[in-house]
DNA sequence: TGACAAAATCTAATCGTTTAGATAAAATAG
DNA sequence: CTATTTTATCTAAACGATTAGATTTTGTCA
């Protein structure tokens, strides 16, 4: 594979000359010079070498990207597609490779192996990892990007993007009442009760029903996991009991589609006795029937952002010769995406 | 940050001796140096630079992974996922990492790209991309995984892995025949009809008819898409002609969805008029009522045998200086996961 | 035409490792 | 106690780029 000392020689100047040409400077070079430099350099189908370029820039053009234990889960669940798509968008406008880190989150070796590696920065889509994550994480040194997990990485210099979980809840809720529902007969699906999101949903389905005045049932918060198979137990537990809600708002899609063969199979029409209301607009919200009123997000909007956030980050850095010490928190508004169910 | 040299003046060493306590190898350091280079690495804290390493060894001990344009896709699909996880379980088995190169498939300058980024071997999965990819990657001369598209590789010193799709779609035959379906019988709802899987799989289904005595029907043929739409009228439509089908072959679970869906809202039952079977075993196919029967594909042990095989390929390389120039190739076998809808 | 500034190019150090070849220290043999 | 082998280290040259500082070439103006 021919080196930049090929092409110099080749062409009958210096490598220096050759490097000028390849980066349009930072010196100029005399326009025939340049166009027999760029000449030689198809002729010998020559590549500048990006390790190399990475050793002496001391910038790889990398963004590592650290997913939960579960490796899987990060490319299954639809949520995390979502945002993966979008960091690819965002790294190939600013031209960053996405490169993954394979070691579990409860290694004690994380920061080795990204110290080693020397990505220019890191993120950090799953919200569930280990609590000495952030810690460990800023301690590396290098830019953070979070998503949806701002509180303990707010004092990471990171920069945390989120859903505005408060406003999708609150959208959800309105619409339900709009859709004539009551206070006190809307029942929360929430899902998963560790994860963050999850926490300030459920907050805020409580709020809102003391705002409305009714005061939030025990009963009424149902199926405490992401699971088909125990939501749909817990689903078909609270229609028995006395009270049923006539409307279920479901922590995501999965937890949705769970709650609606539960009813149905209770015998209850959708939306009928029982309105259904989704979380995350998975693709099969619309091709079900009835459609699933849902909650979408703009995950693929947050992704690229995430990404562009922290290249702004860098090149700022590459002025100034320091790390930004602040973090930023940026929310994202989710929207109401209105079917049949409801 | 720390350096190799950092460290072998703190230890009153020179940097060859830390290289080698670094290394183990290949020379001998006495135990007594050992220690004592050991602990001022871990006093300064240092990890060495993979960069300046890849430089030297020429090994990134980087993986590229190729995407098609809808880099969405990747993610979204439920058969790649399954993919990448088992990617990412091989990769961290074998000490790789997995970067993923967001150019798009048809750049001119995707060769140059992966010259550039020097990744020790690259992986393809999605198989509908351009026709003269393989012709490019191989010109590059890093070794080939192709996960699901051999025919076009099969000559690029690629190591080619797929799925037994002749297996999977005889062991579906099999089974409908098994519940009394008659050839005549069974319409083959194929999805897009570009997809290599596609057209051996339809080949497999018209010789299993001829098998039975039975000569395939073009209208037996449907929904020549993924999208579920198309597939929903396409059903619906089949299902108005003469002679409607008592079993329909989904070419994957999205499908059978779909077609369950126009199914039902023909008025028709499952499986007692209409048995269904699809394909991919996703999720959501254990979530339905009835359950849907599938084909189940080990997504996951093809991703991790192909990291694999690659690992092997390099290592040998390393031995013998020669890339080898045998294309491999490989199939998985399919099960069959029976439930209700058949 | 000569003096001087500007533009173009070259030389060589650098980034942080690995690893052959040379050298010093320790171990073994005679 | 030398001579010789073995073991442990050191020195210095790569790997393939970038980029200051020195040097040469070209252009401008009196």
């Amino acid at each position: 594979m021919a080196t930049i000392r090929d092409v110099a020689k080749e062409s009958g100047v210096s490598v220096a000359t050759v490097s000028y040409v390849l980066n349009n400077g930072p010196r100029p070079v005399r326009a025939e010079t340049r166009e027999r430099v760029v000449s030689t350099m198809r002729r010998l189908n020559y590549h500048p070498n990006a390790v190399a370029r990475s050793l002496v820039r001391q910038r790889t053009h990398v963004m590592g990207i650290l997913v939960g234990d579960a490796q899987s889960e990060i490319v299954t669940n639809y949520y995390y597609a979502g945002i993966l798509a979008g960091v690819f968008a965002g790294a190939r406008l600013r031209g960053y490779n996405i490169t993954f880190f394979t070691a579990a989150a409860t290694d004690q070796g994380i920061e080795h192996h990204i110290r080693a590696q020397r990505p220019d920065a890191m993120l950090v889509i799953a919200p569930q990892l280990g609590q000495d994550l952030p810690k460990r994480l800023k301690s590396v040194g290098i830019p953070l990007g979070v998503v949806g997990a701002d509180e303990c990485y707010v004092d990471s210099a990171a920069v945390c993007l989120d859903v505005d979980n408060v406003a999708g809840m609150q959208l959800g809720m309105q619409h339900l009442r709009e859709r004539g529902h009551q206070p006190g007969s809307i029942a929360f699906a929430l899902g998963d009760p560790n994860q963050e999101s999850t926490r300030i949903r459920r907050t805020v389905y409580e709020q809102t029903l003391r705002d409305w005045g009714a005061e939030p049932q025990e009963q009424d918060i149902i199926a405490h996991s992401f699971h088909s198979d125990i939501v749909y137990a817990a689903v078909r537990e609270r229609l028995e009991l006395p009270h049923p809600p006539t409307a279920i708002f479901a922590g995501n899609d999965g937890i949705a589609l769970a709650a609606i063969q539960a009813i149905r199979d209770r015998g209850r029409r959708i939306p009928d006795d029982v309105a259904v209301i989704g979380y995350d607009n998975w693709p099969i919200a619309a091709h079900i029937t009835p459609g699933l009123t849902t909650i979408q997000q703009p995950m693929h909007d947050i992704g690229e952002a995430v990404v562009c956030a922290l290249a702004d980050r860098l090149e700022e850095n590459l002025e100034d010769k320091v790390l930004s010490t602040k973090s930023m928190v940026k929310r994202f508004m989710p929207s109401l995406i209105v079917r049949g169910s409801t």
